[in-house]
DNA sequence: ATTATCTATAGATCTATAGATAATGC
DNA sequence: ATTATCTATAGATCTATAGATAATGC
């Protein structure tokens, strides 16, 4: 909690600058959001995530431990809400398998592109598939895991084969992460409508 | 050309190993191709790469100017295949449309999986996004725009209007490339059957 | 006294060049 | 003589720690 006026403990920062209003950490990860996911993650130094959050690179030391607790942070956080989400519908079994795919396709390409920083663009990082990350990877597979039995549910997924509604899980999985590529190829292009777009593809990939 | 027991000019190497049989230029396309897709192109150090191909890291030098070099040779030499196939059936106006996309999709996805180095995973590193990359964006942006005329000259295609038609093309493109997410997540499938999955999935996107 | 920051720096890289060396070719 | 390679290294980083400093809190 930093109150706009009130004076800090501890000696000030040497660049001062107007106040964030984020706590330290946050703006940490706020900087590494940016430079991650523009410059790549091992392109990236300490020095560069300090320097934008305000700070001197050692004393980036004193909230993390290093880069890879920011990824690692980052990573989960762009997942958790998806989850949730995925959660939430999987129990509403009163309505159409159709209805609640479409849904959490659409909500899950906003939230990847909606932010400011294009956060979905992390997963493409080489450094993300390292064990380091399992974390990361343990939310990701329970996410793909709503996306599968909701698409079992679905009228034309219930006749599929289970190898054949694992491809498909796959299919529209990577499409819903591989918008990320479609989003930088026009950023301008309305968030909403480009989601809605993907969700009506998915679908189609699905076999609605 | 290195004829197998052909004893050669210069120097021999510090670290014998079998004859490739490959020129150390492609010996080192080779080696940056593996690191650059597994490790990413900055986390991957010219050391690696010279060792990789057999030769001290200083060597490396008498072939290639450094790492970006690499890169960009692999960028160009990945899409070439597909442009030269997409110009061709670009040319074949007898045939349907449809037909002629369905196989521009397959074979893109067969090149960019096929490979014994994901190849297509260059595509998702950061780094490619820059300028001095110009060449690859140039063969990579008429490549897609074959792919946008192949749609427009679908059934479904022609009702679409100019907004409609770019937004599909966006999506379809970047279910291509976003597909080496999907070969990522399980490589043991067949690419033969995941590619012909993977063009069907498209032309549903395209509308047909 | 406690805290958040700073400055300084050791140790570990990594890139790219300079110059030496060990083959073949003539 | 030409060539492909080697070894050695200068200069430029980059990370992570040690210890100093400048605020507030009591």
């Amino acid at each position: 909690m930093s109150t706009s006026g009130a004076r800090r403990v501890g000696r000030p920062r040497a660049a001062q600058r107007p106040d964030s209003g984020l706590a330290p950490r946050a703006e940490l990860l706020e900087a590494a959001a940016e430079l991650f996911t523009t410059k790549g993650y091992a392109a990236t130094t300490t020095r560069a995530v300090a320097e934008r959050a305000g700070m001197r690179q050692a004393t980036m030391y004193h909230y993390v431990s290093g880069k890879e607790e920011l990824l690692a942070d980052l990573l989960e956080s762009t997942v958790t809400p998806s989850l949730t989400l995925a959660r939430a519908l999987l129990a509403d079994v009163d309505r159409p398998a159709e209805g609640r795919l479409w849904e959490l396709c659409r909500r899950d390409v906003e939230l990847l592109c909606g932010g400011p920083h294009n956060l979905g663009g992390l997963y493409l990082l080489p450094e993300v598939r390292s064990e380091r990350f399992a974390g990361f990877h343990a939310v990701r597979a329970e996410l793909k895991d709503a996306y599968r039995q909701l698409i079992a549910d679905t009228g034309a997924g219930s006749t599929l084969a289970k190898g054949e509604l694992s491809l498909r899980t796959d299919l529209l999985f990577g499409l819903i992460e591989g918008v990320i590529l479609v989003h930088r190829s026009d950023p301008e292009r309305s968030v909403a409508v480009f989601a809605a777009a993907t969700a009506d593809a998915a679908l189609r990939i699905a076999g609605c």
